[in-house]
DNA sequence: GTAGGGTTAG
C-alpha cells in the first residue's frame, strides 16, 4: 500500500530535466541488459562477457545476468569472482550463484553457500529452496533433503507450489514414496499444478508402483489438469512395466489429441511402451514413421527385442543403425551385448567384434558399457575376462558387482564377492543383487546370512519386489524356516507361479505333505497354472507321506490337464513311493513304461526299492547303470554289497568292495555343520578339531546317557563292520550329526531351534537318537540332509521316519 | 526484464 502511494506521488509530480535524462540512460541500459540476457540464454558466454565489460553503467540486473551466464554454463569460479565484485548484491545474485553450483552437482559448495547466505543476514526464498531441493533429488541426498524440508516448514515456504513440487520430487528420487505421497495428499487440491502431478506420478513410476502411477494419471485428468510432454514419458513406462497395453493405447490417444505427438521424449516412450507390451509390430511401425532417426527410440526397440528373445532382429536393428549413420551411444551397446550373454558359441565372433568396436570408439570407459561386458562374460562362464573388464573400471556401481556376483558359478564365491562389495563401501545392494544373493544363501543353507540380507533389504526402503520376495520364500524354506517363509508369503500382494511353487516344494521338502497339497489347491483356486517344477514338489510330498492314490492322480493330471510331459524326477518320486509302499512290481512296471531316458535319480529309487524287497537282479541292473552314470559315487557299490551280504552271498559282497577299492572310489565322508554368529562350525565323524572339543565330547556323553535312560537303543547295524560291540557303539556316538547337535546344545541359545546340515543322508541310528534328544532336552532340532528336512520335536520327526 | 520445481533408452 505504501509503495503504491509513493509511486502515484511520483507520477503526478512534474518531471524535471534530470529525471528525463536519467530515464533515457535507463532505457539504454535496459535494452543492453536485454541483449546481455539473450547472449546468456543462448550460451554465448564470451560475447556476454565482452558486452558486460564494455557497459559504462551497470545495475543489479546487469550483474545478476552476467552471474547467471557464468553460473549456468558451468564457469563457477568466474561466477563466484563476479559475485564477490558485485556492489549491488541481492537475493537473486545469491540464488544465481547457488543454482549454478546445484546444477553442476557441486554439493558441498552449494550447501555451504546456502548456509553462508543466511549467516550474512540474507534470507533464502522459494527459488533458493527449489535449486537446493533439485540437487538433493538428483544426488539422492535424503538427509540433506529432509533438513531443507525442515527449513521450508519453519519459514512457511512449504505453501509455495514450486517448493512443494521440489519436495515431492526429492522424496520420490530418494525412494521415499510414502513421504512424497503424504506431501502430495495433504496439500490443497486446487494448488496442484501439472508439475505437482507429474512429480508424484514420476515418483510412483520410478519406484515400481506402476498401478499407482497409472491411477495418478487418471486422477490428474479427472481433476482437469492437462498432462504435457513431461507427464507422458513418466506414465508410459508404468504401462509397459505391467504390460497394460490397453491403458497405454488410451494414453497414446491422449497424446495424439494433445499435440505432443512429435516430441521426441514422448515418442520414444510410446515406442518403448508398445515394445514392452510385446506389440513389436506397432513399435516398429512407429519407429518407421518418425521424422528423425532418434537414437533413444531405436535403443528402446533393440532392448525389447533382446528381452523378448528376438536376438536376430535386435542385431539387424543395430546393423541398420550403422547403415543409417546414426550415432551409436552408450545405451545401444549394452543391449546388443545382452544378445550374446545367452547365445550360441558361434555368436561369440560377432560379440568379439562388438567388443573391438567398443575399444576403438572409446565406449569402454562408459559404465553402462563396461557393466554389460562384465555381465556378458560372467554369464558365459568366462570369469577371467569378466574380472579383467571389472578391474579396469574406474567407477564400479551396484550393477557391475551384480553382474559379477550373479554370473559367478560358485555360490560361495558369489557371497564372498557380495561381502567384498559391502566392505569396500559406498555401494548399497539393490533388489537385483539382493535376490541373487538370497538364492546363493539358500543353496548353501546359510540361514543367518540370508536373514541379514533380508534385514538389510528392509532397511534399504526398496518397495516390494516379486523377485526378492520369491527368493525370500525359497531361501527360508530351503533353510528349514517355514514360519519365516509363511510370513513373507502372506505379506506378498502379488504372487506368481514361482511364489506358489517355492512354497509347495518347500513344504514337501520339510515333511509337510498336507500343507504342500493344500497350497497347491489354493494356487489352482487363484488361477495359477502349475508347471514341471510344481509337480516335482507335489509328487515328492506324496511319496514322503505314502499318498499313493493322490500321487497317481497328480501324475495323470500333469499330462491330461496341463499337457506337461513327466520327466525323470517325476518318475523317480513315483517309483520311490511304490517301492516304499510294498508294490515292487508297479515300480518296475513304471520304469519300463518311461517315455524319457531314466536318469540317476530314477536308478537310485529303483536301487532303494530293490534293496527293500531283496530283488537282487534288478538291484544289480540299477547299481551297474548308476556306476556308469556317476562313476565316483560310492552308493551303488555299498548298497549292492549290503544286498549281497544280506542274502548270504558274502563272497560277491567282498568282491564288490575290492572292486570299489581298486577303482579308488571311497564313500564321501559324512560331514555336518551348524551356522552360528557368522561362522560355520563343521564336524566330521570322531572329529577333534573344534576349539570347544572337550566340552562337546562331554556333552555327547551326557546326551547318550540321558537318552539311553529314556529308552534309546544304539543300532549297531549302522556302525563300521570291523569293531566289537562296544567300539561300534562308541563310533556311533561320535557321528558327525551327534557332534553337531552337542555343539548346538552348548552354543545355541535356549528355546531357539538347533539347525544342522548334513552332506549325506542322515544315518538311521542318528535319526533315532535325534528324536530322543529333542524330547529329553525339549529342543526343536532341524536337520537338513541331502534329501530332505527333518524337524525333530518332542520325540518324533516330520519325515514320518521315511527319508 | 534477472533466480526454482517435472521427461525417454539396461
Amino acid at each position: 500500500m505504501l509503495r503504491l502511494k509513493f509511486r502515484n506521488c511520483r507520477l503526478t509530480s512534474t518531471p524535471s530535466r534530470n529525471y528525463i535524462h536519467s530515464n533515457a540512460v535507463r532505457s539504454n541500459l535496459h535494452s543492453t541488459n536485454l541483449k546481455l540476457g539473450d547472449l546468456s540464454k543462448s550460451g554465448r558466454v564470451e560475447e556476454a562477457r565482452q558486452l558486460f565489460d564494455k557497459m559504462p553503467e551497470k545495475d543489479e540486473y546487469t550483474w545478476n545476468t552476467m552471474i547467471v551466464a557464468y553460473s549456468s554454463s558451468g564457469r563457477l569460479s568466474d561466477a563466484k569472482e563476479l559475485f564477490r565484485r558485485n556492489p549491488v548484491k541481492n537475493t537473486i545474485s545469491w540464488n544465481a550463484l547457488i543454482s549454478g553450483h546445484c546444477k553442476n552437482r557441486s554439493k558441498d559448495e552449494a550447501l555451504s553457500l546456502f548456509w553462508e547466505m543466511q549467516l550474512q543476514g540474507r534470507s533464502f526464498n522459494e527459488y533458493t529452496l527449489g535449486s537446493v531441493l533439485k540437487m538433493c533429488a538428483s544426488l539422492g541426498l535424503l538427509q540433506r533433503g529432509e533438513q531443507i524440508h525442515g527449513c521450508t516448514v519453519k519459514t512457511a515456504f512449504d505453501s509455495d507450489v514450486g517448493v512443494v513440487n521440489g519436495l515431492i520430487d526429492m522424496y520420490g528420487q530418494c525412494r521415499r514414496v510414502s513421504e512424497a505421497e503424504y506431501i502430495f495428499k495433504t496439500m490443497p487440491g486446487e494448488r496442484r499444478n501439472n508439475v505437482t502431478w507429474t512429480s508424484m506420478l514420476t515418483g510412483y513410476s520410478r519406484n515400481g508402483f506402476a498401478y499407482k502411477a497409472i491411477e495418478c494419471f487418471r486422477d490428474m485428468r479427472r481433476e482437469g489438469t492437462q498432462p504435457n510432454q513431461f507427464t507422458f514419458p513418466s506414465v508410459l513406462p508404468a504401462c509397459g512395466a505391467v504390460c497394460a497395453r490397453r491403458v497405454g493405447v488410451q494414453v497414446h490417444g491422449c497424446i495424439v489429441k494433445s499435440g505432443f505427438k512429435t516430441n521426441i521424449f514422448v515418442q520414444s516412450a510410446v515406442i518403448a511402451m508398445y515394445a514392452k507390451c510385446r506389440d513389436l509390430e506397432t513399435a516398429r511401425a512407429l519407429l518407421q514413421d518418425m521424422e528423425v532417426d532418434d537414437v533413444v527410440s531405436w535403443n528402446s526397440l533393440v532392448v525389447e527385442c533382446v528381452r523378448e528373445g528376438f536376438k536376430e532382429e535386435a542385431l539387424s536393428l543395430f546393423r541398420r543403425m550403422h547403415e543409417r549413420d546414426m550415432k551409436i551411444d552408450e545405451f545401444t551397446l549394452p543391449s546388443v551385448l545382452n544378445c550374446f550373454a545367452s547365445s550360441r558359441t558361434e555368436m561369440m565372433k560377432i560379440a568379439s567384434s562388438v567388443h573391438c568396436l567398443i575399444v576403438k570408439t572409446g565406449y569402454g570407459s562408459y559404465k553402462l558399457v563396461s557393466n554389460a561386458l562384465v555381465d556378458m562374460y560372467a554369464k558365459r562362464g568366462t570369469m577371467d575376462s569378466a574380472l579383467k573388464v571389472f578391474e579396469r573400471m574406474i567407477e564400479k556401481d551396484v550393477v557391475s558387482w551384480t553382474a559379477l556376483i550373479t554370473g559367478n558359478g560358485s555360490y560361495e564365491e558369489a557371497l564372498k564377492l557380495f561381502c567384498k562389495m559391502r566392505a569396500e563401501g559406498g555401494i548399497s545392494p539393490d533388489q537385483m543383487v539382493t535376490a541373487s544373493v538370497l538364492s546363493a544363501s539358500a543353496e548353501l543353507t546359510l540361514l543367518e546370512f540370508g536373514q541379514q540380507v533380508h534385514c538389510n533389504h528392509i532397511k534399504s526402503g526398496f518397495p516390494a519386489s516379486l523377485s526378492v520376495d520369491n527368493s525370500l520364500v525359497s531361501m527360508y524354506t530351503k533353510c528349514g524356516s517355514l514360519e519365516d517363509a509363511e510370513a513373507v508369503f502372506s505379506s506378498m500382494e502379488t504372487k506368481d507361479l514361482i511364489t506358489w511353487t517355492a512354497l509347495i516344494v518347500g513344504y514337501a521338502k520339510n515333511g509337510k505333505a498336507k500343507d504342500s497339497l493344500e497350497a497347491y489347491k489354493l494356487m489352482i483356486d487363484n488361477g495359477v497354472r502349475p508347471d514341471y517344477i510344481t509337480f516335482i514338489g507335489l509328487l515328492f510330498a506324496c511319496s514322503h507321506a505314502g499318498l499313493t492314490e493322490e500321487a497317481q492322480r497328480y501324475f495323470e493330471s500333469m499330462r491330461t490337464v496341463y499337457r506337461i510331459t513327466p520327466g525323470p524326477e517325476h518318475y523317480a518320486c513315483l517309483i520311490d513311493l511304490y517301492g516304499r509302499s510294498g508294490d515292487f512290481a508297479k515300480a518296475e512296471e513304471l520304469l519300463n513304461q518311461m517315455e524319457v531316458e531314466p536318469d540317476a535319480t530314477v536308478w537310485k529309487a529303483i536301487l532303494a526299492a530293490s534293496r527293500k524287497h531283496g530283488k537282487i537282479e534288478t538291484g544289480e541292473r540299477a547299481a551297474k547303470t548308476l556306476m556308469e552314470l556317476e562313476p565316483n559315487n560310492a552308493v551303488p557299490y555299498v548298497l549292492l554289497s549290503n544286498m549281497y551280504s544280506a542274502a548270504g552271498r558274502q563272497e560277491e559282497a567282498a568282491n564288490l568292495r575290492r572292486l570299489m577299492k581298486s577303482r579308488n572310489i571311497s564313500k564321501e565322508p559324512g560331514c555336518s555343520w551348524v551356522e552360528g554368529r557368522g561362522r560355520v562350525h563343521s564336524f566330521m565323524s570322531e572329529d577333534r578339531r573344534h576349539q570347544r572339543m572337550v566340552e562337546i565330547y562331554s556333552k555327547v556323553d551326557e546326551m547318550m546317557l540321558l537318552i539311553r535312560e529314556a529308552g534309546y537303543e544304539p543300532d549297531v547295524s549302522f556302525a563300521l563292520h570291523d569293531l566289537d560291540k562296544e567300539g561300534k557303539e562308541l563310533g556311533l556316538a561320535y557321528h558327525s550329526e551327534k557332534l553337531a547337535v552337542a555343539f548346538g546344545l552348548l552354543a545355541v541359545p535356549d528355546g531357539a531351534p538347533i539347525r544342522i546340515i548334513k552332506n549325506l543322508r542322515v544315518c538311521g541310528d542318528c535319526h533315532s537318537a535325534m528324536k530322543y534328544i529333542s524330547r529329553v532336552y525339549s529342543r526343536h532340532i532341524i536337520l537338513r540332509d541331502s534329501n530332505c528336512f527333518h524337524h525333530f520335536r518332542d520325540g518324533s520327526c516330520s519325515c514320518g521316519d521315511y527319508w
